[in-house]
RNA sequence: GGUCGCGUAGCUCAGCUGGAUAGAGCAUCUGCCUUCUAAGCAGACGGUCACAGGUUCGAAUCCUGUCGCGAUCACCA
């Protein structure tokens, strides 16, 4: 029985005893720092069972807990809250239990249970992936991490947007312009190579546009009749018709831009277990909009347009199909939603990582899956996330306004080099291993910022203003992480626990952090958030510094308190690497 | 206009399933490296929790309205 279950039996108890009433629930808090004791049970909700004055209804369950349960060592009661100091022997006894537990705080996956397969990146293949993507994957692989640490199986997924009118584009501006230009002899990522042609796109575009207009055509006209705009629609006919030569060159462009994404994902540190392409999953959605519309789910227009009434769900009516027949984005998401369960039975719920502009596609899309029968559909999860914007607004691709992933991590790189090159804390360390690390504390300041802040809350991104190595970052807990692995390195003693110390007051602050880690996991998995975890080290790692710097760990008065102060540290230690390990953050042995 | 989200210190953010005097970091200022890594520690300064009502013993937190910012309401994705 925990601490806290025993807590609430013994003041339900004393209750009774005193006040001859049963009360359902109690509500328990930590206790706040300035203020002696560790769990204050707050009397007020009390009030509306038991008749009284709070400060007597405290001092009574008070000298009834310190009486009836052994870890209750004294009490203070301040206006309604019973303030219970617990003994050391309570908190040892728990550093105890967990201290041989490496992944002390993660779940196993229960295998009987349903897996959640999480969505992520899901980009399109006509530019390289920007900030905003990398907030997506950021965000979409620490979720599924912690799920995983929650207790769940979990699949790694994306659906990548490769079919379209914005690939032919790309592959358009590249037989025109691109004189056969290959990532091989241009040494470009391949998709910083195709991207190239998608901007090159747009740049001709707007001439045809203009000229157009010279030549007296309306604005409007002049957009829809742009011949290299109808030569990319021609184009996607084709494709979709099966045009060897077209789809030839699609798989060749998309090939080079897949690379270069691979390079980027392993730079992130980010992985799938298994991909689905848009262009394999429409087909599978437009069958199934055929069966909505036997069953009723689906309207036809007599256009020929395929329709889903939400109206009496407070929504719009929502086209699942053009009149043309051609499948639209709802379409292929129901398509894709159908194949991966139809791929991994063993799936019960998705999450999906799309940015919160789509919260209304989104909420359709449950909707229709619900409405088509699937009952995975109640475990669907929009893991909706704000845009990174620029303080010049909105990044676009188009006009160049982005804030290149592969450019920002290599600069964050480059910078932790700078500040570890002043700091020359590194000797003995070979160049290999030095921009080793630099880069591990360059995406560890990366990650963190990104992760730190709740995913529903929009993020301002200004490049003139580094991200910072101070203060609330992931490299002031990578350092305090290799602080301690420098101390462990120079306790060459035995270590194991004998006799019990009298715990200092900052290593029961510590003890009650630890404590808290399960709890955390869980929380940040139900609430798919990782700033939880981010938030949470942060705090885990302030109290060690405050204790490191306060207390002499090597320097202990006796052999019992310099081991058990080493076992302490070293659990911090794993700790912080537990919790980094879910945002994706490595943690160095030196730095 | 309808719908959804956000609004907390100069800046970036915690706290939001209601509880004590609203917490961190950055920035500014003061101390601390002849003792375990100063990317640190200890402290100072800084708040009408957007505004107005309401519910409650108690509201940054819940409800309603107003204002501001953003998103969305396509036979685009």
């Amino acid at each position: 029985m925990s601490l806290q279950e025993t807590l609430t039996n013994k003041v339900k108890q004393a209750v009774l005893d005193s006040y001859n009433v049963s009360i359902e629930t109690l509500e328990f808090q930590a206790t706040r720092k300035e203020f002696a004791g560790d769990i204050t049970v707050v009397i007020f909700p009390m009030l509306r069972y038991v008749k009284g004055n709070p400060v007597q209804i405290g001092e009574q369950i008070g000298h009834y807990l310190v009486e009836h349960v052994n870890e209750v060592k004294a009490f203070n009661v301040v206006k309604g809250f019973l303030n219970v100091e617990i003994s050391d022997g309570y908190y040892l006894n728990f550093f105890n239990s967990i201290k041989d537990i490496t992944d002390y705080g993660f779940v196993k996956p229960n295998l009987e249970d349903k897996a959640i397969m999480v969505e992520y990146s899901s980009p399109n293949t006509n530019k390289p992936l920007h900030l905003g993507h990398i907030r997506n994957n950021l965000l979409g692989y620490s979720v599924a991490e912690i799920l995983k640490a929650s207790g769940k199986k979990v699949y790694k997924t994306q659906i990548i947007n490769d079919r379209g009118i914005h690939i032919c584009k790309s592959m358009i501006a590249w037989q025109r312009f691109g004189e056969g230009e290959t990532p091989e002899s241009t040494g470009l990522k391949g998709d910083k190579l195709v991207g190239n042609y998608y901007v090159k796109f747009d740049q001709e575009y707007k001439k045809e546009i203009e000229s157009l207009i010279a030549e007296g055509k309306s604005e409007e006209e002049a957009k829809k009749s742009a011949p290299i705009l109808l030569a990319a629609q021609d184009m996607l006919l084709k494709w979709e018709a099966g045009d060897s030569e077209v789809v030839e060159l699609w798989k060749t462009m998309n090939g080079w831009v897949y690379e270069g994404f691979d390079e980027t994902y392993k730079n992130l540190g980010v992985d799938f277990d298994t991909l689905y392409y848009e262009s394999n999953t429409y087909l599978l959605g437009k069958e199934f909009v055929a069966e909505g519309l036997k069953s009723g789910v689906f309207v036809k227009e007599e256009d020929g347009s395929v329709w889903c009434d939400l109206t009496e769900e407070g929504l719009d009516k929502k086209i699942v199909q053009r009149a043309d027949g051609t499948a639209v984005y709802m379409t292929q998401d129901i398509g894709t939603a159908i194949q991966r369960i139809k791929d991994f039975p063993d799936v019960g719920g998705m999450v999906y990582t799309v940015g919160n502009e789509q919260d209304y596609h989104f909420q359709v899309l449950f909707l229709i899956l619900k409405k088509l029968g699937f009952e995975w559909a109640d475990n669907l999860y929009h893991l909706s996330y704000g845009m990174v914007d620029l303080p010049s607004g909105k990044m676009k691709s188009r006009e160049g306004t982005v804030v290149d992933a592969d450019d920002l991590i290599n600069e964050m790189a480059a910078t932790a080099g700078e500040i570890s090159e002043e700091l020359g804390k590194l000797d003995g360390y070979s160049e290999e291993e030095k921009q080793e690390l630099y880069k591990t504390i360059g995406l560890g300041a990366l990650k963190y910022f990104i992760l730190k802040v709740d995913p529903k809350k929009r993020i301002l991104f200004d490049p003139k203003e580094s991200i910072d190595f101070q203060g609330n970052t992931g490299p002031f807990i990578q350092y305090t992480y290799a602080r301690i692995q420098s101390i462990i390195r120079k306790a060459d003693f035995d270590l194991s626990l004998n006799k019990e110390v009298t715990l200092h007051e900052k290593e029961k602050t510590l003890l009650k952090q630890l404590e808290l880690f399960p709890e955390v996991i869980q929380n940040a998995a139900s609430q798919h958030s990782p700033a939880l975890i981010a938030n949470y080290t942060y705090d885990l790692v302030k109290e060690f510094n405050s204790f490191y710097q306060n207390v002499s760990i090597l320097g202990a008065d006796n052999q019992d308190e310099k081991v058990f102060r080493v076992q302490l540290s070293k659990k911090v230690a794993t700790t912080i690497k537990n919790a980094f390990s879910v945002l994706g953050i490595h943690v160095p042995e030196r730095m």
